[in-house]
RNA sequence: GGCCCUGUAGCCCAAUGGCAGAGGCACGCGACUUAAAAUCGCGCCAGUGUGGGUUCGAGUCCCACCAGGGCCA
């Protein structure tokens, strides 16, 4: 028998392309030029090709190892890179391991086993499972994040943060040595706070702060302070923040990497907020321009909005309140707060501070103290996610102190609570009870006063006026608003005119929301109480982690406390062997943070220099570091005078950066956001050449599972879940049927290994690809894989007598309808590809196979064009049959095939006919008919002449090849007056 | 609560604003077979979540609602 026999081609095809090398995408140039390219590139180039980088996102190898979900983004690269290198292209097509990070460590800490060692183990088995799926990727340019090779390039670029600062002027990262230049020159001035201060052109002041009285003059400052203000102004500084602490994680975590409800993202443990020093990433510098030049990138629009919501520009002004008892001569006599709506300053009835806020213990009153004390502690038990949650009671206590709102000089009062976070905006707020819920809340729970300064619209006043109101009467119930807004139920929050608001200089009445903005911005800026500013919530990024397993910090912490930083000859600082690695882990929030490198050798954690015992950092990096720029490592991996060679990073990158990306969009906004900013980085200071690391992005959606709880509603191993008539049992007892995204944790994974075992990974890759359209969610369902796997076997009985094994290609030509189909074909399957519509392509190559099957031998004509095209989705069996077929080239390095137009016009077209839209009748005419014959042919249609009988025809639509409408109204028909379309 | 995505046959999914069905699964019937599996052939099933609107014409565009999923509070 000569079967299909999957095992066997896929071996030996697989064995094959790694023999020759099939995959390999050589780099441009001769290596060693100035751009310090690596040797190695030039060799089998071809620079008349244009290039394709096509990459999946960074996985971490697992020791589980890979279910059925994980390799459907792959597999559509697969095939993308494929059909690209088939249409002419020179593909880049890599694959690596983002090795360093928790579970790593988590698993090597269980097992008593050290991470490097089940990390190869684990990339060696994922590395197997890929393999077998026969994704042709470049496998010489495979890296991982622990190769000391590799993360001497995540050090360095570490450096390039700490030796950069961001000139907000320019709007871009700059060698911190030309601060110091500029410093020295005298361009800039040190103000009170130490910011820089200019006495150049007005935008400039404005940018950095305004002139201050106490401004001094860079040479008049110590060398520390000198030290100090530069660290001010690096991207990657230490700084003593409020952390989230997981205690039994026993590290610190990024905001990005807490849960909703406070919770680690990893192994959902308790975090709290407490304030250690720490290294930071100046991420927010670049606010504007990760927000800004997502314009540039051709991204799924849901996932630019999550950025751009995580960024969270918010437009508004700063405003200045004098306190009512200080001079308003000095800063620290006017509280600053931030606010969106700066249109209803004239509602703001009082004021409240966060609990940490630094003025709340200068101005708190004598008698307020030990509440405003208690109130303190009290608050720093919760965590932000707590203290933001709506629909709780509010809490909070007066200071004691009042301010003086400037629009009007009232006395406000300063109050404290829970609600306001010192995280963002200035840690303080104007109060408007009338038009902010929480506001709303708070004041009616302490009975503070709620002055209406918007006009709500009818529908709300109706809607949230007290019962006791006539809802009809909308003067009244504006009256009754204006003069008690507290009686009705909810804070108005929309925008409307304003009232209620108007001194001597500026009024607001009767101005619409936005025009009232400006309006007060305006009247806050010529008086020197506010300005308009621009506000984010994204914060700078938390950088260093209580970790072993992670990329060591090339940094010194000199006796004296001067940080200096390793040279960077010296690269890489490579983590130390140790027996222990365990992080210190505890139930106590109070615990002290202990990271695992303080118990490394004395010979690795301290170094002389000059005399001098430095002690190394003792943190490590957090996981997002190495996976922040592994897609430039992959153009030049072996480069170890760069991170990347010039020429590689600019032939490979082009102007837009990757051409394509694939992966989830759980990525949307921790992935893809710090490393458009390492790179951003990394292209001000001249190192890459786009702006963008990403030009296009795609989703792929997950694959789904049933999954299976039992009684206690605890997942139970979905596979030997068993099912009689609709009911579910497992080891007798019975189950029920959820639904959820593949995984261990719902335990309804289902291994590739086991499905190439029983169908071949050919069978395996076009089922994902048919499964639906690959950017959505998708059901797994193990049984409907035969459907695919008959069509293989079907291509392959088209092609082999199973008895025999003789080829049955034969030099026939294929008669016409057979010719016809196949130029079809070949144009859905090439649009297809373009759309990576790859279920579609799968479906007409399936129709086309079938029209083989009553064929006793087939066209070569036919298979010629039917094996390329099917080859970047089952690539085994063709190049089998291709090889089969006489050729000596692979099937996979052919051209794509392109259909004759000519074969796709028909000699004649059938048209529906449509009277008055309804479908009436058909009427087949010569394609090359005009529309007058068409109209003609049409209304010749007996059933359409029934439908128009006795009616007045007042419109013909004619749609070349595509359908006839006739518009027929009342009475006796006639031609005057018919108006006749066409498209 | 706000925003985003998705609702087409028993199921998975096709359909540049133009005849709702390409393909697959499941199911039924037939052929082959001692029988079964496999294979081959034939067949079966919806008017597109609901209600409006735009249009000569809406699964497709717009509005509201419902359901499921996601993101942010």
């Amino acid at each position: 028998m000569h079967t299909y026999d999957y095992t066997t081609i896929e071996a030996r095809w697989q064995g094959i392309w790694e023999e020759r090398g099939t995959f390999r995408a050589p780099n441009p140039g001769t290596g060693g030029d100035s751009g310090g390219d690596s040797g190695g590139g030039g060799e089998g180039f071809d620079g008349g090709r244009p290039k394709f980088y096509v990459l999946d996102m960074f996985p971490y190898p697992s020791g589980v190892g890979l279910h059925v979900g994980h390799p459907l983004g792959y597999i559509a690269t697969d095939i993308v890179a494929r059909y690209k290198r088939m249409t002419g292209y020179n593909v880049l097509h890599p694959m690596g391991y983002d090795s360093f990070g928790l579970p790593a460590e988590q698993f090597a800490v269980e097992h008593g086993v050290h991470p490097k060692i089940t990390t190869d183990k684990n990339i060696a088995n994922m590395t197997r499972q890929l393999k077998r799926l026969g994704l042709s990727y470049d496998w010489d340019r495979c890296l991982e994040t622990t190769d000391p090779g590799y993360y001497k390039w995540t050090q360095w670029i570490f450096l390039q943060l700490y030796k950069s600062w961001f000139d907000p002027i320019v709007q871009k990262a700059r060698p911190i040595r030309e601060l110091v230049q500029a410093l020295e020159a005298g361009d800039y001035d040190i103000g009170a706070d130490g910011e820089l201060v200019s006495d150049a052109a007005d935008g400039v002041m404005d940018t950095l702060g305004g002139v201050e009285p106490g401004a001094r003059k860079w040479t008049e400052l110590a060398p520390d302070q000198q030290a100090r203000l530069l660290d001010e102004y690096r991207l990657a500084y230490l700084a003593e923040v409020p952390v989230n602490w997981c205690p039994a994680l026993g590290t610190v975590l990024a905001n990005e990497e807490v849960t909703n409800e406070g919770k680690s993202d990893r192994g959902n443990h308790a975090v709290y907020k407490r304030p250690m020093r720490q290294w930071m990433l100046r991420i927010t510098a670049y606010c504007e321009r990760l927000a800004d030049e997502l314009d540039q990138v051709d991204w799924p629009e849901p996932i630019k909005l999550m950025q751009r919501n995580w960024i969270g520009r918010s437009e508004g002004a700063e405003v200045h309140f004098p306190l009512a008892f200080g001079s308003a001569e000095s800063a620290e006599d006017v509280v600053t707060v931030f606010t969106t709506r700066p249109d209803t300053l004239f509602g703001a009835t009082y004021m409240v501070l966060a609990p940490e806020h630094p003025l709340v213990e200068s101005l708190t009153t004598d008698e307020q103290k030990q509440a405003v004390k208690d109130y303190q502690s009290q608050t720093s038990a919760r965590s932000d996610i707590d203290r933001q949650a709506e629909a709780k009671e509010k809490t909070g206590v007066f200071t004691g102190a009042y301010a003086l709102n400037p629009v009007d000089n009232d006395k406000v009062p300063i109050w404290i609570a829970d609600y306001v976070m010192m995280g963002y905006g200035t840690g303080a707020i104007m109060a408007v009870p009338a038009h902010d819920p929480r506001d709303f809340d708070f004041a009616r729970q302490f009975g503070l006063e709620i002055k209406p300064v918007v006009l709500p619209t009818k529908d709300w006043l109706k809607h949230h006026s007290p019962k006791d109101c006539d809802k009809d009467d909308t003067h009244d119930l504006m009256a009754h608003y204006v003069a008690a807004a507290k009686t009705f139920d909810a804070a108005f929050t929309g925008t409307g005119a304003g009232i209620n608001s108007e001194n001597d200089e500026v009024s607001l009445n009767g101005k619409l929301t936005p025009e009232a903005k400006d309006a007060m911005i305006g009247w806050l800026k010529q008086r020197g109480f506010g300005k308009g500013t621009i506000q984010y919530r994204l914060r700078d990024w938390l950088f260093s982690r209580q970790r072993y397993w992670g990329e060591p910090f090339p940094i010194l912490h000199a006796p004296d406390g001067r940080i200096v930083p390793v040279d960077e000859s010296d690269l890489p600082v490579e983590l130390p062997e140790m027996e222990d690695f365990k992080p210190s882990a505890s139930d106590d929030p109070d615990a002290p943070p202990q990271t695992p490198l303080s118990r490394a050798p004395d010979s690795w954690k301290f170094v002389e220099v000059d005399g001098v015992k430095y002690t190394r950092e003792l943190n490590t990096m957090p996981q997002w570091a190495g996976s922040c720029w592994y897609y430039l490592r992959y153009l030049d991996a072996g480069n170890d005078e760069r991170f990347v060679g010039k020429e590689a990073e600019r032939y490979w990158m082009g102007d837009k950066g990757i051409d394509l990306y694939v992966g989830g969009a759980e990525h949307a906004v921790l992935h893809l956001l710090y490393s458009r900013f390492w790179h951003k980085v990394l292209f001000d200071l001249g190192h890459v050449g786009t702006a963008e690391p990403f030009g296009r992005l795609f989703n792929q959606g997950y694959i789904q599972a049933y999954a299976y709880t039992d009684q206690r509603g605890v997942y139970v191993e979905a596979e030997k879940v068993q099912e009689n008539d609709g009911a579910f049992s497992y080891e007798g007892r019975p189950v029920s049927r959820e639904f959820g995204k593949m995984g261990k944790s719902l335990k309804n994974a289902v291994s590739p290994d086991e499905i190439c075992e029983k169908y071949g990974c050919d069978t395996l890759r076009l089922y994902e690809m048919y499964l639906g359209p690959l950017d959505q969610s998708k059901v797994w369902s193990t049984r409907d894989i035969v459907g695919v796997h008959r069509f293989l076997q079907r291509l392959w009985r088209n092609f082999v007598d199973e008895e025999t094994g003789e080829l049955l290609v034969v030099s026939d030509k294929a008669d016409e309808a057979l010719k016809r189909k196949l130029h079809k074909t070949i144009k859905r399957v090439t649009d297809s590809m373009d759309g990576m519509a790859f279920n579609v392509a799968i479906a007409a190559l399936i129709e086309l196979n079938n029209e083989l099957v009553r064929l006793k031998t087939i066209p070569r004509e036919v298979a010629e064009n039917m094996l390329p095209m099917l080859s970047p989705m089952a690539p085994h069996v063709c190049e089998e049959l291709w090889k089969r077929m006489g050729h000596d080239g692979l099937a996979s390095q052919t051209d794509w095939p392109t259909h004759d137009p000519a074969m796709l016009i028909e000699d004649t077209i059938e048209y529906p006919v449509q009277v008055n839209g309804k479908l009436r009748g058909k009427v087949t005419v010569p394609s090359d008919a005009d529309d007058a014959a068409i109209e003609v042919a049409a209304r010749g249609d007996e059933n359409v002449a029934v439908h128009m009988e006795g009616k007045t025809v007042r419109k013909v639509i004619v749609i070349k090849g595509r359908m006839v409408n006739l518009v027929v109204g009342q009475g006796e028909d006639g031609e005057e007056g018919i108006r006749r379309f066409r498209r």
